[in-house]
DNA sequence: AATGCGGGGAG
DNA sequence: CTCCCAGCATT
């Protein structure tokens, strides 16, 4: 074992995170969610969708047998969906294949829908304690840190390297608390900015700190400007119902219910179109800036109410009245969210 | 090898 | 405001 493996799994017995709702009651279906979820996803964003998850679907069983609206919806405000698309995929894909057992071999669970090396790393290791690296933010971070590995980790050449370390690192025994040890060290002490190095249990053998350059690591990409885009989205409102419609697959916000957007017709000839109704209030909001990771957009919501016999949509099945005090069809993306959430408010001022 | 894909927390 | 997080799939 390495001294860095050895002075790790030290710590963790005093320090590391034994109470996420994942560790109790470990099963390879439930750390296989929660670590879905915590892609690109903090721990404390995760807690409270993980748990409702998994009352909702507490095994692969149910996961598979439920509809794709139905997983969305409580996914819903998480981002990354396709997250949830491969999810549900791969349950279905287990339910067939290994007769609902999530499977125990590292190349089977790699090639399941939305699970790559560190995530099957991840699970394995964590569930049932098969020798296998990981390699998500926070060990890059720590192993960059402590080896002094240098640029950006989305460079071929670095990941190799980040990953080499990684697997010399992972010990024979103890592989499961070893996981959790690195990932809680990277969260708890050697974070991203104001590190707690004097705390560190492997301060020692760091090279970042012995070379006083801990701020360093791991290497940042270079950013370029973010583009702004702009849409508008119709909340077209008649008898307490929202018209909304289903994105499709692919793309941003892929299988969700969002609101319809307005191209280049004018909102009169919009609504006799696709709703077969006439306006009768409109009524411009705010713009609501949405931002992502590469683009702004900025959503101009316009509210339009339009004649009360409404019932009709032109294609019934990407198009759905939503009856405000019901339940969403589906999932709804967190702007869409917002702009629901506002109109809601209003029809009951409107009431009152 | 580069890009698309959400949303939010931290500073 | 900026940065980037328990990454993966696609091109």
């Amino acid at each position: 074992m390495t001294d860095f493996a050895q002075r790790l799994l030290e710590w963790f017995d005093d320090h590391g995170r034994k109470d996420l709702p994942w560790q109790q009651e470990v099963t390879a279906y439930r750390v296989w969610v929660s670590e879905i979820m915590l892609q690109q996803t903090q721990v404390q964003t995760v807690i409270p969708y993980f748990n409702r998850f998994i009352e909702r679907f507490p095994n692969v069983a149910t996961l598979a047998a439920a509809n794709q609206d139905d997983v969305l919806s409580y996914w819903s405000g998480l981002g990354y969906y396709a997250r949830a698309r491969n999810l549900h995929k791969a349950a279905q894909q287990i339910s067939v294949a290994y007769d609902g057992k999530f499977p125990r071999l590292f190349e089977d669970v790699m090639a399941l829908p939305g699970i790559g090396r560190s995530t099957a790393g991840a699970v394995l290791s964590l569930a049932t304690g098969q020798r296998h690296a990981i390699l998500d933010g926070n060990v890059k971070r720590v192993l960059a840190r402590y080896e002094a590995i240098a640029g950006w980790p989305g460079k071929t050449p670095v990941a190799t390297d980040l990953w080499l370390a990684a697997e010399r690192h992972t010990p024979e025994a103890r592989v499961a608390e070893y996981t959790q040890a690195i990932m809680d060290l990277g969260a708890t002490l050697c974070t991203r900015s104001k590190p707690a190095c004097s705390r560190c249990p492997v301060s020692e053998g760091c090279e970042a700190l012995r070379t006083d350059s801990v701020g360093d690591y791991p290497g940042r990409k270079q950013r370029t400007a973010k583009p702004l885009r702009t849409t508008t989205m119709i909340m077209a409102s008649a008898n307490g119902q929202v018209c909304l419609e289903r994105r499709p697959e692919a793309g941003i916000w892929g299988g969700l219910w969002s609101l319809p957007e307005l191209g280049e017709d004018s909102i009169d000839d919009w609504c006799d179109k696709e709703l077969g109704s006439a306006v009768t209030e409109l009524l411009s909001w705010d713009i609501l800036r949405h931002s992502f990771s590469h683009y702004d957009l900025d959503i101009l919501p316009i509210v339009v109410r339009i004649e009360p016999h409404a019932g009709k949509v032109a294609d019934a099945g990407v198009r759905t009245w939503y009856r405000l005090d019901d339940a969403p069809p589906g999932g709804l993306a967190a702007p869409v969210i917002k702009l629901i959430d506002q109109l809601k408010k209003s029809e009951n001022v409107a009431n009152n």
